[in-house]
DNA sequence: ATCTTTCCCACCTAGGTGTGAACC
DNA sequence: ATGGTTCACACCTAGGTGGGAAAG
């Protein structure tokens, strides 16, 4: 009874979506969220930051799966593709390019994959709702693990993957959303970026405020009072 | 290429459990963690608070596992006992029964049962480092999902599960341990529990450095310069 | 000089504490 | 009155922002 109990619940998730989902992955198919917000960026040149102890992505890369097996199990990963062979620079409000890549991330073990911390997962808990990587860390150094290595002024373009992890793992889909390019930076270059980023992130608050109150002008208040 | 690197960054984890584990869960062995701090909440009737919208547990619950199939996939569970049948009232210092139990949690569903949110994961996961229920979150209100239903003034005995997760779901283990007993309350009664939690609560830091900086008295200084 | 990176910082978000008064 | 619960609150932990000076 009790153990009848327990499994149960251990269970409830993957009966809720043996009844909705899709029984194979025919239909599979991914959607990008706020591509909205991503394209703002993507218009002027998406740039973000890297650093030794590695930071948070903004946009965050939110995607939404279904026609998944409810009840196989899957994991999601991030790829950080390097997107062309360049290196980038910041020169006159424009980028430019300015030399070949250097390969460092290239044949580097994990370099740029990012495991999604759900994983691995049922089909079903992929579908319920949008897989969020918001804890995905980019850096520019080698680094205790879980943290994406880039090299600061390449671009790069992020790759979904769907991996099926049974007795033999078989890759299910990679997709990649040419709106989540970006340029890896230690400091932002481009103004307009910083803007964006300050405006929808609101980590960033303690900037829109300030430029908020004091639209012209620049530097925060000290205490006036006597 | 670049699938066998996917690949094997999705079984790294897996692979590294393989080389160490135990391939059977004959000698599966389950040891509660930091089991001083829970003595000394013991020793004086442990007491956890109950809030509508969710309060988490100190201490934190955590488990070290060891002998389980590292290639295989597992979920553990949480489930908060009723420790007997008894409605407890706390007078004159001391906690006394004070009628028959409400038996609300029974029977209702998930009532009392948490998943921890690494579910399903490999045996190699749950191994390679002490699992740590911090997130549990316990009401007395029937809720947004997640969060463990108890009945104020009862008392609990949380039991940990592993579930082996497969083509047919299997209980593997089920383990008690005495020192993590606590009766539900919605406001501390006994003194010394309140201030054993302000003692090793670092989130309670605040109430700590009041009675370090002004042992006898109460209340906070208002700022008192002109 | 110039370009890139690093570090410390004030300022936020997000949310976990027990308190004490109010409520029932 | 009594006993249990709820709520707003000040005060923390924990950690995510870009700025700007300094360093390389």
């Amino acid at each position: 009874n009790r153990v009848t109990r327990l499994l149960s619940a251990v269970e409830g998730e993957l009966r809720a979506g043996r009844e909705k989902g899709d029984p194979t992955e025919r239909e599979l198919r991914v959607t990008l969220e706020e591509a909205e917000l991503w394209k703002k960026f993507q218009e002027i040149t998406n740039e973000m930051i890297v650093t030794k102890n590695g930071r948070r992505m903004f946009p965050v890369l939110k995607v939404s799966v279904s026609g998944l097996d409810p009840s196989s199990m899957y994991s999601l990963l991030l790829d950080f593709v390097p997107a062309d062979g360049c290196r980038w620079k910041f020169v006159n409000g424009e980028w430019a390019a300015a030399g070949r890549a250097e390969g460092r991330t290239e044949g580097r073990g994990h370099g740029g994959i990012y495991i999604h911390p759900d994983s691995p997962n049922f089909g079903a808990h992929w579908m319920k709702a949008a897989v969020t990587f918001n804890k995905v860390k980019l850096t520019n150094k080698i680094n205790a693990g879980g943290q994406v290595v880039l090299n600061s002024l390449h671009r790069y373009e992020p790759q979904l993957h769907i991996v099926c992890v049974g007795s033999r793992h078989r890759l299910v889909s990679h997709v990649t959303f040419k709106e989540t390019q970006f340029i890896a930076v230690t400091a932002y270059q481009n103004e307009e970026v910083t803007a964006l980023k300050i405006r929808y992130n609101p980590f960033a608050k303690a900037f829109l405020d300030a430029k908020d109150r004091n639209p012209g002008g620049r530097g925060l208040p000290e205490s006036s009072d006597s």
